[in-house]
DNA sequence: GGCCAGGCGCGTA
DNA sequence: TACGCGCATGGC
């Protein structure tokens, strides 16, 4: 059995389950009542307690902030709630998504994702991505019946493959976009390092540069890594949502769909663009 | 078996 | 600027 280490993380309003599960990131299990995936190089399980969540990392680390700094533990959801409109499509997203949260993820995991993202179904990327991992990402540490456990592969390693390598993921058409990404990083033309500094506009259009990073998934790396609180991805789900909860009986266009959602959902419009997303997709019928 | 999936890039008007 | 289409692959 590898060293393990364990701790408890107080952790109020918190739903990790819907906030694991919620297509912000893919490569989180459930297990015996845990969730185990990998931040890293540290192999992580997490289980829900009252009030509280417990972690189990191995390899034995000695500090948490990177684990905390994930999760978003120090953020006060009840503040961010406060600010969404307050009109019955919100009022019900929240209800029904009580704990659901942000993640603060690792920006290279997150962009190369989100680019195998692209019209396929969480559970299906979570495949892709498992693949990719396995075959090419540096085995770590874990419990000894986990099988063999691997990190996310780097640029370096992604751009130094060939396309139909990376096809033997199951990525399809998304194989030159990964492939096209992981090369501008790895050479330095693009330099995920220093968009964080930046304003959301550069930021985004620095994204933009990369091959298969349209504006969607911009915003989710923007949102989901950067974290840029306005950042609002329009996808399929929430473009049905803001269509049927605010436009009812009316094909919007797109501009005014844009011009919507920017003034709409005050200064956290990403997170209440999560509880649209999370409500959107636990409704059966519409 | 057809439809759709946390879209993007490119050609056309 | 604003559509329409093709792009692999798999779940339902």
């Amino acid at each position: 059995m590898a060293p393990v280490t364990e701790t408890v993380l107080t952790a109020p309003d918190y739903d990790l389950g819907a906030t694991l599960s919620s297509g912000q990131a893919f490569r989180w299990r459930e297990r015996d009542g845990a969730w185990e995936g990998v931040l890293g190089a540290q192999w992580v399980r997490l289980r829900q307690v009252e009030g509280a969540i417990t972690a189990t990392t191995a390899p034995a680390v000695e500090r948490w902030d990177w684990l905390t700094d994930f999760l978003q533990l120090h953020v006060n959801l009840r503040q961010i709630l406060a600010t969404f409109p307050d009109d019955e499509p919100m009022r019900s997203a929240v209800a029904a998504c009580r704990g659901l949260r942000l993640l603060r993820q690792e920006p290279w995991e997150c962009l190369a994702s989100f680019i195998l993202s692209s019209t396929k179904q969480i559970v299906q990327i979570q495949q892709i991505v498992a693949l990719l991992c396995a075959r090419y990402g540096q085995a770590i540490t874990a419990p000894d019946d986990r099988g063999q456990v691997h990190a996310f592969p780097r640029p370096e390693r992604l751009a130094a493959l060939s396309a139909a390598q990376l096809r033997e993921c199951k990525m399809g058409f998304r194989a030159p976009y990964l492939q096209g990404t992981a090369r501008m990083l790895a050479d330095g033309e693009v330099d995920l390092n220093a968009i964080a500094a930046r304003s959301l506009p550069e930021a985004r259009a620095e994204l933009l540069r990369l091959p298969g990073v349209g504006p969607k998934i911009a915003d989710c790396v923007l949102l989901f890594a950067f974290g840029f609180p306005e950042a609002f991805p329009v996808d399929v789900w929430i473009r049905k949502a803001l269509q049927q909860f605010y436009f009812p009986r009316r094909r919007v266009t797109q501009p005014r769909l844009e011009r919507f959602k920017e003034s709409h959902f005050g200064p956290h419009a990403g997170y209440a663009q999560q509880y649209l997303f999370h409500y959107a997709r636990t409704l059966k019928a519409w």
